[in-house]
DNA sequence: TGTAAAATCCCCTTTTTAAGTGATTTTTGT
DNA sequence: ACAAAAATCACTTAAAAAGGGGATTTTACA
């Protein structure tokens, strides 16, 4: 019997190009498609969706969002992460969040069409070409990007996010100086002139979540 | 006879997808594909290529750069850009580099297919679905993101880059007070709060190329 | 249980940005 | 030629970041 595929993708030629990809492979499964995430959602409602082709940049909410709540609604739902740029922190956090294979769009069709097929037959995570190596560290992407800390990051989305020094501290209970330390630290570790270079670098970078 | 195009274009799904596009259309041409702008323009000297469908965003030059480099080598050539987010300046710079025609990633299958004969064909410039608004300044595609000036994107991405007023107003020739002022004309622009929050919008919402 | 890494805190100076309020000149399109 | 839009310049004060030193306490983990 043929499998339901959704197709949570906002780019039509991008999802038009899966739908025609998955077609003329010899899978035995059906398509459809959602143009962001509350469609996909709405869709997995209606149907008895067997597995989710999900791009992690959508226009209305985060990849990684709706595969958690795809996940928790049910949870024998497979899913597999879609993306153009590939980061360490996006795959371990999808992957966290139980998504059961990452791909980059950058793949080849076999790439594609095997991790479908891999993922559909029950089988553990797949990790596309280039996936693996990026995991490893050995990366050719993201390869000179710095380590940051937990702290690190949850300062740095604040202060993209336009809080200053002073209103970090406040909400996390800590002293404007020990902001101003992981400040100054991310400006190190990135080699940034200052905060614009900084926030150009991280968004650029997919380091942290734009929404 | 068959006519030649070149698909200039890194992302395989929509390379692969393009291919498909046309092959199924009834347009009476053959296709090639490079996947960056060096390769493809290597293409052009071997080949008798009748149009080139570029993608804005390669990875190891600028569409831009690569239709100004074809255009100066073979005037006859043809050219229609692709991309997915559309901002005035871009669309007129690579106008202005003799591009004839302009489509978005998110177009559907007749306006690309449309676009590829109208060029084919010989007519003046092809602007996609969604394209003539944004040159008229009418709203972007739905999207919130207010226009900016030429001078505006100028600055803005020399601030992205980490340089002060001070910096950015020798650079330019002007006076600081310029500059400050152009920057708080963007700060106002995109509601942002800081620097910090704008770099963040329009780093994300590719409105400044980030090499 | 020891130690390295992370997170915390402190102070001072200089530079830069932010906010407020105006004005004039140049370019552009009709 | 004229109006509208863009780009230019000016000044002040307050707030914030950048740059330079440090030191101490938690936490993770081998």
């Amino acid at each position: 019997m043929a499998k339901l595929i959704l197709i949570v993708e906002d780019h039509p030629i991008v999802a038009e190009s899966l739908i025609r990809i998955i077609a003329e492979s010899n899978l035995n499964v059906q398509c459809l498609h959602a143009n962001n995430g509350t469609m996909g959602l709405a869709f997995l409602n209606g149907n008895a969706i067997d597995l989710v082709l999900l791009d992690i940049n959508l226009p209305d909410m985060n990849g990684i969002e709706f595969c958690r709540i795809a996940k928790q609604r049910l949870p024998g739902l497979k899913i597999l992460a879609l993306t153009t740029i590939a980061q360490r922190h996006v795959i371990e956090k999808i992957l966290e969040q139980g998504a059961d294979g990452f791909i980059l769009k950058t793949s080849d069709i076999e790439d594609i069409v095997g991790g479908i097929s891999h993922v559909l037959g029950g089988k553990p995570i797949y990790l596309g070409k280039g996936v693996k190596d990026i995991m490893k560290g050995n990366a050719l992407l993201g390869s000179d990007l710095p380590m940051i800390t937990k702290r690190e990051s949850e300062i740095l989305k604040l202060i993209a996010d336009g809080q200053t020094n002073q209103e970090i501290a406040n909400q996390l209970f800590i002293s404007t100086f020990t902001v101003d330390s992981h400040r100054k630290n991310l400006l190190l570790k990135f080699n940034a002139k200052n905060t614009a270079t900084l926030i150009k670098i991280v968004v650029s970078k997919g380091i942290i979540d734009v929404m």
